[in-house]
Order: structure tokens, then sequence, then C-alpha cells
DNA sequence: AATAAATACCTAAGAAAATTATGTATTATA
DNA sequence: TATAATACATAATTTTCTTAGGTATTTATT
């Protein structure tokens, strides 16, 4: 698990990643795929998908439609047209922002990207 | 400049990072030398900066050395022994929340690390 | 010489985003 | 039948940053 600041500001584009990547999924699913996907080391807490969740929703970026199995309910999102676009606009600002922290970082050799 | 989202969490790694691979330095200096570094794309604010090299002093991770030019007053801070563990910690910690976030969102083939 | 810009430090109020804790309820497992 | 897993949710608190303000010196510009 990492240290859990880091993981702060990248919730959204990870959630909306999901959907981008495996269509409509329910919030329960996100959090358990992206744990499996990363061997335990991100966690998304309950208390920090739902609001964003909700917030997404709230946004225009995601759909929901609802589920029942039995008497329990599953909320699954899916993206919107917008969601789309921001879903592709998060993720080339986050690996702009990941590339800038490893030449930051000197993580790699510099004469990489030119 | 990335929205302000992305860059929390990172602060201190940066900071820590910056005095690893340039020795003593003063705040001001490491918020010019990295927004040079980055073309502008990473700019610590002061508000987030001072406070934060406060807090990595008083846990014992800095060191700190007072300059006087003429009457103006710079403060030179260097990493203890303790510091330079945690920089490295902190270092390879988000080497490998890097790599962890490039497979999640499947930015680069995946079967590279193995 | 006067003004503006850059250098160099600082703190406080507020916002944003997460953690932690708690709650409800159903379904599957031991 | 007790426990764990599934599945949703919110509220209080904490952390971390932004925004806005403050002080003061030195250098560059007009």
């Amino acid at each position: 698990m990492y240290s859990s600041e880091l993981i702060k500001g990248t919730l959204k584009t990870i959630v909306l990643n999901m959907l981008k990547e495996h269509g409509k999924m329910y919030g329960y699913e996100i959090a358990q795929k992206v744990k499996e996907l990363t061997d335990g080391k991100i966690q998304i807490t309950e208390g920090a998908l739902y609001p964003t969740l909700h917030s997404l929703e709230k946004n225009g970026e995601l759909d929901i439609e609802k589920q029942f199995l039995g008497k329990r309910v599953r909320k699954y999102y899916s993206l919107t047209e917008q969601g789309q676009q921001t879903a592709a606009v998060k993720v080339n600002e986050l690996t702009d922002f990941i590339n800038t922290m490893k030449f930051l970082l000197d993580l790699e050799p510099k004469i990489s990207n030119g």
C-alpha cells in the first residue's frame, strides 16, 4: 500500500479510466478491479469512492443505471459523451505529469522524449 | 500548468529529492529550480513550500543554516541522515506508484517490467 | 531619483479531497 | 447462526493545498 498522500488527486482519473476501459461498472466493482489490477497496492476507500462517483455524475460525466439483484441494488455507471472527453483529457494530463515527474526526479535517462 | 490536484502529495518528495540531488538549497531556490526544470509546468507556491520546509525540519529531516546577504536572510536547508533515508524511501515509493499508475491506465505495454 | 520587478522570507483563512468511523441491509459461507 | 463479503451511503475530522495577505531588501528600468 502506498502512503495515502500519493494517491490524492488521481482518483477521478482512475475512475474515469476504469469506465473507459471496462464499460459500465458499479462502485464496488471499480474498487475491487483497481485492487486486483494493482495487487492490492491501490485500495480505493468507500468514503472516497462514492462521493467521487456522485460528484462526477452531478457534473454530467457519468450516466447511472440501477439494477436490482433480489432486494439489493447496484448502481452501474457509464461515461457520458462529455465523460469520454474528460477521461481522455485527464489521462493525457496524468501521462504528461508522470513524464515530468520522472524527469524531475531523474528516474530515467533525460534524453528519451527528444 | 497541471491541474493542481495532481501535484498534491508529491511536494515533500520533490523537496527532499531536490536537496538530495543539489545539496543545500534555500526555499526560493527550490521553487525556481523546479519551475526551471519542468518548463514552468510545476510551480510550487510559497504558501505550500514554506510550511512544508518547516514541517520537514521539525520532523528532523532537514538541517537549517542561515546566511545573510547584507540585511536579507537566506535559509539553507540540507538533508539530515534521517532525511537522506526518507528521501530514498519517498522517491522509491513514487517510482513504484508511477509504474503502477502506468499499468493501471494502460499507458505502456504491460509486459515491460517482467 | 523614483518606480517596478525580482528576491526572500512568512502566516492565516478557506477550499478540496481524502481518511476514519459509522450506518444500513442483503447474500454467501463456515 | 455467526461471520464475511457484497453494496450502498454519509458525517466528522484531518491533511494538504490555494488564495490572499504581509514584511522587507536588492536589482533593474524609466
